[in-house]
DNA sequence: CTCGGTGACTGAACCGGTTCAGTGCGTGAA
DNA sequence: TTCACGCACTGAACCGGTTCAGTCACCGAG
């Protein structure tokens, strides 16, 4: 180590000082922090993983929704830019991979602990029976999910209460005159979706709608444009639609431009996820807006203690607020 | 060492093993690979850094551009997912970092090299008179840019022609009469803004436009509003506007619309980077195609060269396409 | 039968940190 | 004066691989 040979000292010391840890004085623990930063050392990271307790640094995120719909879902953006806000202030990197399916995102965590490339993992998108959290259990990969809660497995989650986003998106839309209201859904076995169908449902008949259906399509906007466009072409259509994502939102309204139907004055269109797209679309979209940078920034703090060491509570993030917009009106003939 | 146990060897015949090095016999090699596939074992990255020589088998990108665009910014998941899908084949992760600025961006490299963190980078968006390629020339960290040519300090690089697509532009909006096109341009210090200003202000002055600006942005929606605004509402507004981004089309196409300027009778929108956007909205969006999953796929590979001793050519991409669509089309009164 | 050569495998050094059991020294109390 | 104690620091083991110099058995040629 020639930082210890520089300052005449055992390596041994050189750790000690470096990891402000007691062992050394205060004169010599000074010596070797400057002579550090004129050789603009750091500790090298591979050799700092491999000690005993050792860790690398690093966490691992794996994403597999379709790839084409990657691209342009802001939400994925959004929370890793959170994610690594707070990472960055603790000194460890984020690991990002994407897969095809659910099965080559449990090899990559397989592969990840094998190789012990990273110290924990955030998981996201929970479905109904996902095989990760138990899976988790056996690879000695400490994990957070994102969503729940229950279905965890026991891990630590980080969920929100979509149902009374619902609720006041249905009670806003009855309020409009609003009676025909179709929700253009996430896949069927989210979580998040089964939590949201069942508020619909609820909310929907207390407030005696004349129909309420769900249904499903896979967040892309090619999916979000056939089903809207499929809604549009029935004997009678609805005259409100709630999308799962920002994505099929404006591909709804692309279709509802396409089709003549005029938006809101005929339609009125509601989104998840408020991204800026929402706010640069004619009419804008009516959104439910998530702090999805905060949730980012709160669940990489929540895996961070968990990999300290200490115990952590599933905890709840504030409800999605709805932010009326130009998408969103009663009907005029 | 459990597998050299297991199988009754040395640690070291294990890793000739695993390997594929001569020094096991054929029997011992398959004898020691079985024992691994059963105990599911995959050699420590760790440890294998730490060998004389030895790569940590991650490669990193730093992204600086305003956090707010990124998370609607398709261009970098296209990237990304490319990147990963050609560096999947090979065993490497990829780390990802937001900065804040060039400065932070630096740092980062510097960090992962003082930390042995990645074995090499990608870099992006490359400026005039850029930083990074001279102090990668210091930092022992391998890198490729995707940008250029030129001002590449000697790193090989991944650039297109973004002037002949420029070109195709300009003749087909004069083409369909357009005299008065501005160009809302991404940040003036970005190398490929210049290249496809110079590009413009040439193919303007050879078609005899009567007004050929290029006004600059930050690629954020908001100011590609903000941007639009300010032109339409001039005397005598421009005809036709080619943005170099599609999330600032999107925005100019709202601001038009909600200034009453129809598209495309009174105005002409052209995006750059074709992403599933410009096939959503309504109109469509006339937009110049390049295949971004591809130049992450290339680009990577380039890297992996670079990482494994060979010498690495400059290369050129295909050119990018107008794809023609609603947004675009002649003046009608 | 002997000798040289080759293929299969072992043992140990090495990478660059962390950590723990000592070691030596100075100090204050008995 | 002596002894126990605490502090600052050293030396060595350790993490889990890779790699190189040997060792050994075996084989074919002379």
């Amino acid at each position: 180590m020639d930082i210890a040979k520089a300052a005449g000292v055992s390596k041994g010391a050189v750790s000690y000082a470096l990891n402000g840890r007691p062992g050394v004085s205060e004169t010599t623990r000074e010596r070797i922090l400057s002579i550090a930063g004129d050789l603009g050392w750091a500790p090298s990271n591979p050799a700092r993983a491999l000690a005993p307790g050792g860790r690398v640094g690093a966490i691992g995120m794996v994403v597999d929704r379709p790839a084409r719909s990657l691209g342009i879902e802001p939400f994925f953006m959004q929370l890793v830019s959170g994610v690594e806000t707070e990472l960055a202030a603790a000194g460890i990197d984020l690991m990002l991979q994407v897969a095809e399916d659910i099965g080559a995102e449990l090899a990559v965590y397989r592969r990840w602990a094998a190789e012990r490339r990273v110290d924990g993992v955030v998981i996201v998108d929970l479905r109904v029976d996902d095989p990760r959290p138990e899976a988790m259990g056996v690879l000695p990969l400490p994990a957070v999910v994102l969503g729940g809660p229950g279905d965890t497995g026991g891990l630590p989650c980080l969920y929100t209460d979509d149902g009374a986003s619902v609720r006041e998106v249905v009670h806003y839309l009855a309020a409009l005159g609003h009676r025909r209201i179709v929700r253009v859904a996430g896949p069927e076995d989210f979580v998040h979706t089964g939590d949201r169908t069942l508020a619909f449902q609820q909310a929907a008949r207390r407030a005696g709608l004349e129909e309420a259906r769900t249904v499903h399509a896979d967040y892309t906007g090619e999916a979000g444009g056939r089903t809207t466009r499929r809604l549009l072409a029935a004997a009678e259509p609805p005259t409100a639609l709630v999308y799962d994502n920002d994505l099929m939102a404006l591909a709804g309204l692309g279709v509802a431009s396409e089709m003549g139907v005029k938006v809101p004055s005929q339609l009125s269109i509601v989104a998840w996820d408020d991204s800026a797209l929402c706010r640069l679309v004619r009419p804008s979209l009516t959104a439910i807006s998530r702090d999805v940078f905060g949730h980012g920034r709160i669940v990489a703090g929540m895996l961070n203690r968990l990999l300290a060491g200490e115990h952590v509570e599933d905890r709840e993030t504030p409800v999605g607020e709805l932010q009326p917009r130009g998408s969103t009106g009663p009907l005029t003939p």
